[in-house]
DNA sequence: ACGGTGATAGAACGATCGTTCTACACTGTC
DNA sequence: GACAGTGTAGAACGATCGTTCTATCACCGT
């Protein structure tokens, strides 16, 4: 509960999603939370469940913020939202891409890691496919549209990042608007 | 020209690809090229030219899958082609995703790791647009749409990565065709 | 006053890794 | 036959980095 490991967690996501795994070394992360080597290294046993740690961390607060104001609403809109928050999520972390699909792959051997991302993408999915049965969407019907939408969105952050496009997330909302519309909860 | 440092390029992107940057140095690239690591210092200045080598050999090998067998078709089909170029690509390769999203995410601070990712995204985007015009759409409509393909394709091969999902590119496919027929050349 | 706990600074180790260097062998060419 | 170019093997260096260890300090409950 100490707020030194706190502070390690917030400088170890916020370092390794702006300069990246390799250059982010123990040092960075001690220098940049203020904080002792010796405590890194009390409240994790190794670097690697700091980068784990990081990863949970990002985890909530991406979640939070596309679920944080929902305006409850129903149809198409319930989903379509998930774009505007990324958008709004995206812009303020900076478009460096998913922090999640750039851990698995820097880290192909570490188990924990690709763990911790695959869990990660899993409720990702499920919550698309949450808000489109919320959205009057039937379950058969959301399960078959949610990998749609979760492309959509994997695709936006992917593009913004390698061309720096800034209308991504714009484009893969307009896609999913003529998407859900097509096979509408009520047709 | 020689065959040496053919064998150092191919063994590099092969390896950087499966196993990733980080645990593949240069001893590894030398056992597996067959080669002496003074060979391989005399044809790359250091180890970051030998990763922006292999972008580049991947870069054309990629570009020759997805225009290599052209059905020479028109419409909607010449587009759609490239997500059956891609599914087969993928999965020869092993779905480890984007070789230059993952290159970039790695090096951020590398310039010469960076441009080339760049420089593949940027002319992947043009092939999608030249494939737009091949299939009778105008120019502008063609740019309007291409990023939108664009974004199909980067989050198939990124759900596909991230979530072992098998049908990602399937399911992109589907899209991109819906919203080629309903912005179609001939409307 | 006491022990226990978390924190600190800094040295130290051990391993890896990128890079350079030395010495030698093979191959063509002028 | 000298020469330049490419290749090989292996030692060596220099730096970085993750990790451990030691010694010291501050707080806190009873």
């Amino acid at each position: 509960m100490g707020t030194k490991r706190q502070d390690i967690v917030e400088s170890a996501d916020r370092l390794f999603y702006r300069e990246g795994f390799a250059d982010v070394g123990i040092d960075r992360l001690v220098d940049d939370a203020d904080v002792a080597l010796g405590t890194l290294y009390r409240h994790f046993r190794s670097r690697s469940e700091v980068v784990v740690a990081a990863m949970a961390h990002r985890h909530d607060a991406f979640l939070q913020a596309l679920t944080g104001t929902p305006p409850a609403a129903t149809g198409a809109a319930a989903v379509l939202h998930l774009f505007d928050a990324l958008a709004a999520w995206s812009s303020a972390e900076g478009g460096n891409g998913c922090f999640f699909l750039r851990a698995a792959a820097d880290y192909p051997a570490d188990a924990g890691i690709r763990a911790a991302a695959l869990a990660h993408k899993r409720t990702y999915l499920a919550l698309v496919e949450r808000l489109l049965c919320q959205g009057g969407w039937d379950r058969e019907r959301a399960a078959g549209l949610a990998p749609r939408i979760f492309i959509l969105l994997e695709g936006a952050v992917a593009a913004a990042f390698t061309l720096g496009d800034h209308a991504a997330v714009a484009d893969a909302r307009s896609i999913a608007a003529s998407i859900l519309a097509a096979g509408g909860p009520t047709s």
